[in-house]
DNA sequence: TATGAATGAGCCTTCATTCAT
DNA sequence: GATGAATGAAGGCTCATTCAT
């Protein structure tokens, strides 16, 4: 493993153990095991790591969604897995999510920003052409527009139980029951037969 | 006014001029025209300011809510100047928006924000409920989640447009038309004739 | 109580509460039942507490030194029971001698120390005198001088078993039957017959 | 000389002009010449300082008395020479002697007190078992209790004269004789003919 | 006399960043 | 490239003191 690579992912797992304004380079360098000055060989300034985070995580959350969702389901049953993937990111990185945010309101990174989120959306709008080719969805809609909403409905939904420590499964259950069955109305969803 | 109240509103001020995590208690007082040592009669550090601020910017837009939804209004109309108050919202204060989400990250105050947002979504429950009773709505929804949902979605998607200084008044108008669209479909609306 | 003697015997407590150095007039307000300002209608500073604390504190090693030595007693009993008071002292009040020494550090009200110790000093001085008289030691001393040199002899000793909350009874004991050994020797004490 | 040295040094120095109390770190760090944030790689509060300075002390009075008294001197002479050693070591350092009682009082330290008089302690423990062992002194003493007793003594007696930057030679000289015949009779010394 | 809210100078401390090795 | 001791600017916070009531 790279430097680099050891100073972001000991970054990201420093971030979450104890938040995001209390983390200095210091804590950083110590968990990657480089010395002080190595960390200013790879990155300007600590505002610089946000935007690499940020797109780990979403490639981490690419990654959980597609192991999640499977070809051969419907399409019902993969916006199901869908949300499954969501809410186990939403679980496992919710202080990660929220560091984003964070990140989002205090850097001049805003730019970069803008294009993480691109390959998720992408997927999720590929997912949505087919449900319309097929047929089994409403064809009212602006596709890459409607996944964005989606997107971020879904994460809203998943915060919302998952932020205040609220681990309760059977309340978890409902929350996700929710929001699908609210995305399947949205979208407009039947059977294709 | 008080000096406490002169402090939360400069402290707003401060904020969405240079962020959170460059705004020090120094830059607050000044901006309130107080001594530093007043500040700390009042709040403990920085971090104590975000429930308070929170509760404000909820208050805020709960007002701008009520002012733009009209009673006499049908459900749909009035989902339709729900929407477009959240949108006024977003515009003009989306950087305390993302202010609260930040302090959401940094502070141990977690459990004083659960409840800010109740009275929100309180309102819409009813607004919902109403809905419901008047039979222009599926019935097959948990009242209280949903409400939550539909506030998610709806700010997620205000956010989306404005976070970026997007600013362009048809991506806008689509992007709400969009949305209404989208919670229409998700509540199952249908005519009450 | 008079405000003035309420605010001396709050800072005594206060300092052997918290220890000097983190002792506020904010405490010693408060643990007078007082306001902050009242506290300057009685005294310019809190340094300028030590001299009245430091002679407060004597008297009371007076009383308790009187209460323990008897009229009717033998001198080398006196002896007995004078090193017996101090070591009480020292118990009950060991932070205040710690304070008074490092008031004397601090102040410029060095001069003012000078006559606290007095009142003690001479009455050690008249019972070394009536000793003299009475021919039970030796004659060729310096009385005065002795009279220092037994007082910071004994509290020097109480101290160094209680500073260490050193509060094993036989290790007291014994340290109490070696100093008064040790004064009696220097003193040159004889049975009178 | 190391940085660590030279912020022990300066702080000696700030505190002898200054006084404890009103010693800041800014002040030692000026004095030592480094950066501020230097001091706190080497010790986390001004209050860490004070075991460190203590030792030094000892050292330096140990020194001082070794080179005082004369190994082929009696042990009479060796007394005086000792006693005129701790006048010497109060003459010059009285400040310091009063800052480490004031460094008591207000450190949580005490643990590492203890120790540092240690070594000074078994040095006189030493000469007095030596002059047990010779026959020139009683033997109903604890040796150890006893070294301390006296060390306790003579520093108080040189206090006593120099805390009030008493300079008179000649009262100087009475209180060391005065002490001196003190210490003499209180250990039962008698001619080793 | 008594109050206590307000003050603001200045201390402690942190921590991003540098640079000689 | 790598190091880590040193830096010093700057922020948080305290607390003795004041003053209008």
């Amino acid at each position: 493993m790279s430097k680099k690579e050891a100073i972001v992912h000991a970054a990201i797992q420093v971030f979450r153990e104890k938040g995001i304004e209390k983390t200095t380079v210091s804590h950083i360098v110590k968990a990657a095991g480089i010395a002080q000055g190595t960390f200013y060989l790879y990155f300007p300034s600590k505002l610089a790591l946000m935007p690499v985070i940020a797109e780990e995580m979403v490639e981490k959350t690419m990654e959980i969604v597609k192991e999640n969702v499977q070809d051969e389901a419907s399409f019902e049953e993969k916006l199901e897995q869908f949300v499954d993937a969501i809410f186990v990111v939403a679980r496992d990185y919710n202080e990660i999510q929220a560091l984003i945010y964070a990140g989002l309101a205090s850097t001049e990174h805003l730019k970069e920003w803008e294009t993480v989120y691109d390959p998720f959306y992408k997927w999720l709008s590929e997912l949505l052409k087919e449900a319309e080719q097929a047929d089994i969805m409403r064809k009212t809609m602006h596709i890459e527009r409607t996944a964005k909403l989606v997107i971020g409905l879904v994460e809203s939904a998943a915060e919302q139980v998952y932020l205040y420590d609220n681990t309760d499964e059977t309340e978890v259950k409902q929350q996700k029951a929710e929001v699908l069955s609210f995305v399947c109305h949205a979208l407009g969803i039947h059977p294709s037969n």
